[in-house]
DNA sequence: ACACCTCGCTTGCCTCAAGAAAGTGATCTG
DNA sequence: CAGATCACTTTCTTGAGGCAAGCGAGGTGT
């Protein structure tokens, strides 16, 4: 008796997807990974998860092939990244509609303002998760800035298996 | 100290859309809600969910503000029902597209089969979640059907407050 | 050489939710 | 009046979430 129903092998498309991606942190994970978000430490931080938890949700992705494991030396020590898969970077329109959904339906808190979605290879901002509605062109994450205007900066994403995050 | 984070007061609007969706209940029984489901049992039945958990499902969705509760004296005994209000009903975008990225990146079950999104106005399938691929039109609830080859049925979706489901 | 730090985990503890099953009460049916 | 249906509510066990601490490998400072 698992605590946590099993939907891997739902006819419906959508409790398969939610069998994946049905938790919360696997999703922020994704989000930050897409970020350009690497190291344990950089979602530890970004996201004030618990070790334990980070931990198990990280090893979890990198089981359901969202994210990869790569070797990483970057100052002379053994570590490692997670970088997004290709199954990975397509969870874009899901973290867009999330985005586009919540800007309309759920209230800004204090010192918030609204985050544009920028194709960059347009130079326009969306209004659609997954094909620009200013030229057409279906979206890929290396090719979109997240604009968030509480953070001064236009936040580019980056796609699968890309290391000069 | 809570068992799970709020994520309500969070600047990235993915987080906040996270605090009422990050449950996979909510998602799976909103889909069933635009599938023209709106009584207790039949939820139940649906989903193979317990009645305890389906119940404070229910209750924190009407909360959440993406069912409503409305009377309904269809056989004479008062029941009510649950409809979905314009925010639930415009989760689509949401669901759509975690559908089309499990067509993509998870595996059919055995006796399993491609479910095609159809834009009932323009009559033709949209490989985009908000946004008719074929006409260009923004996509509505109660505009699109669900083709689920194994159920023989085409499942017409139904939008915001509409009863005749 | 030795203390100390950082990073990526793991372990232990406590609380609280998930899920299964049974109970409840109001209303209808035979 | 016995039984069924519906929408919950209650009880119970299991296990995940969050916090804090520990740990081990590989740094750095003096």
């Amino acid at each position: 008796m698992p605590l946590r129903s099993d939907w891997s092998e739902l006819m419906c498309p959508v409790g398969r997807a939610l069998d994946v991606l049905g938790d919360p942190w696997v999703v922020l994970l994704m989000r930050d990974a897409l970020h350009g978000r690497r190291r344990f430490e950089e979602f530890k931080e970004s996201l004030g998860i618990s070790d334990a938890v980070l931990s198990r949700r990280l090893t979890g992705l990198v089981a359901s092939g969202l994210l990869e494991q790569q070797p990483f030396e970057g100052d002379g020590r053994a570590r490692h990244v997670y970088v997004p898969t290709a199954a990975g970077a397509d969870l874009l329109p899901i973290l867009q509609s999330l985005a586009i959904w919540a800007e309309k339906h759920t209230e800004l808190p204090d010192g918030g303002a609204h985050m544009a979605l920028i194709h960059e290879t347009c130079g326009r901002e969306t209004t659609s998760a997954d094909t620009c509605s200013a030229c057409g062109e279906p979206l890929r994450a290396e090719e979109m800035s997240w604009d968030k205007p509480w953070k001064a900066e236009r936040v580019r994403l980056s796609g699968a298996t890309t290391l000069e995050a």
